[in-house]
DNA sequence: AGACGCTATTCATTATAAAGCATAACGATT
DNA sequence: AATCGTTATGCTTTATAATGAATAGCGTCT
């Protein structure tokens, strides 16, 4: 049967798709994911009103700032752009109660941002529930067999 | 205010992303987001190993397809396109110890998808841990003050 | 005054995700 | 065997997100 198929569709190639869709079926019995350990993930978040304040990249995003001293090089430490990683501060910033980090334009080597108390406050707390949350999780999930 | 920028933005599209990126930043001042309240939000979401099967939007679809016994009139409602939907009724399927849904091909009416005991448990399971969660979630965010 | 290198901002490009469209295959029912 | 509306599939187009490059502006320090 996937022979076939693959025989039939051999004038464009399409023919690779079909392959790849068919060995992923293959292969995912082979390798019997169905018996593959169950597990429930979870994200948070915090938020004020309607606006995202924190999440698990922005939480390691300050991390890096407060490492680093700089927007720029926490950035290239994630591998992420200089302008993504500048908007995520400027947002959190701006919907966060206290200002979670303060950045100096110019200055001593160009400037540079750093975390506030607020800001490594903000971080403990996240990691704190966090893994509050996740222990509670894992917990309840084991209760619910279905 | 509104009627200026409407006039201005006529020529080129940028302007209207500068204005409204203005407007925004006013109003976030007027509206004093700083002020709003806190909160945490968070999504779960059932893994097999490293493959998802459930997510909150799975889990609506699959509440639709029991509700309309096809996953085409459940992606209709749920104004998804039919491929995505069919996508993700697959790999829920695939990834699931037991399949959550059956699907007829061909057929009274053309055929036809239903949920399964299982998807049905899966449901419900799904719920009652988010719901659980939640309430931890927002009982310990609130011991965390900062 | 000049250098440094970071923040701040715009614009064009690339990458990724979703939608839309078209069509084949299907099988119980009539 | 003709009908029906659905599942199943590939391809094209559109929408959205992220990257990258390029540059202005800044202020402390030497």
């Amino acid at each position: 049967m996937f022979l076939l198929s693959t025989i039939l569709y051999d004038k464009n190639h399409v023919l690779q798709n079909n392959i790849l869709t068919t060995l992923r079926h293959v292969l995912s019995n082979i390798t019997m994911a169905k018996n593959e350990k169950h597990s429930v993930k979870l994200r948070i978040w915090f938020y004020s009103g309607e606006n995202k304040v924190l999440g698990k990249g922005r939480i390691e995003l300050l991390e890096r700032i407060k490492e680093t001293g700089s927007i720029s090089s926490a950035a290239k430490g994630m591998k992420m752009s200089y302008r993504q990683a500048w908007q995520m501060v400027e947002e959190m910033n701006e919907f966060s109660k206290l200002p979670l980090v303060e950045k100096q334009l110019g200055g001593k080597s160009g400037g540079g941002t750093k975390v506030t108390e607020a800001g490594e406050r903000a971080i403990i707390a996240f990691h704190t529930l966090e893994n509050k949350v996740n222990a509670f999780t894992v917990k309840e999930a084991e209760k619910l067999k279905f």
